[in-house]
DNA sequence: GTTGAAACCGGTGCATG
DNA sequence: CATGCACCGGTTTCAAC
């Protein structure tokens, strides 16, 4: 399920996610590799899933949605069909977990206008107890994984 | 504060969300431009800071992290700054929201097992009550914005 | 893993309509 | 905004080490 990767690896990860586009010269210079050795490395991350893709990132406020929000969905039913057909139809529907806990989804929503983002939530209200937080800021907007340097913590004790 | 984005913004904004590497040629087709004419709106799109870069995206799983969480803090003091530094620190934490309501912060947490989770969950609780669901999974993985039909809700009454 | 050289695209800039 | 062309930078592939 997870890959072995190493320190250049995660190197080349983190520039990856910095800047998507950067040349392959120009990263195998960060990453103090070759440009054959590099483009191998990336070629490899790519195929085994590693990198899932590339993608431009949309500033949400510049493309008209003034409005971002979190919203907790309680579900009492078993049939998620419904749902998933309303995320679909319902592209201001960012992202969408299920979860563990009372809430069983949280999902992302961004809406122009909080009478716009009311339409949304009663939508899905039709489906359980909703709970909404709109957002402020982002303290710290998204970023991808870093590498963890193997922790020991003696307070913590094994599952089993 | 938001720009003014016509269908074919969106056309290029939808296809690059899909795909940051697209080469111009083959985006100018897709979008039923001319090469030239797609370049440009392409720049105007990132000079405005409507695209706001490109990345790649890394399947957590893939690159170690078996366990994600979504963590709502509840943040009783108003000296924000020791949070910011432990986001700073802590690379597990992927994003942290400022929202409304009862919980002040929501955060996205990726870690390497229970026992990591534990760790970073108590690191955040010496700030204030945590509230911890694990993910399942993305029912629906994180998409960027794509447009609204101008909507017209007659049960939605003006806030003013 | 490195280096170097070739062939191949793809992007940019510009001129034209 | 479309078309066509010249130029250049980066990528890929291959060799040899």
């Amino acid at each position: 399920m997870s890959e072995d990767l190493d320190a250049v690896d995660w190197s080349i990860l983190i520039e990856l996610q910095k800047d998507g586009r950067v040349p392959i010269t120009e990263l195998s210079r960060r990453v103090r590799l070759s440009a054959s050795a590099t483009s191998e490395r990336v070629r490899r991350l790519e195929a085994t899933g590693v990198i899932t893709g590339y993608r431009a990132e949309v500033d949400l406020t510049k493309a008209g949605f003034a409005v971002l929000a979190v919203v907790r969905l309680k579900y009492p039913g078993s049939r998620h069909d419904p749902l998933r057909r309303l995320l679909e139809q319902r592209s201001e529907i960012l992202e969408c977990l299920r979860t563990t806990g009372d809430d069983c989804y949280v999902l992302k929503v961004a809406a122009t206008s909080m009478a716009h983002l009311e339409l949304i939530v009663n939508e899905l209200a039709a489906f359980g107890s909703t709970t909404t937080n709109v957002v402020y800021s982002a303290t710290l907007p998204y970023r991808g994984p870093r590498p963890t340097r193997p922790t020991r913590d003696p307070s913590t004790n094994p599952v089993v």
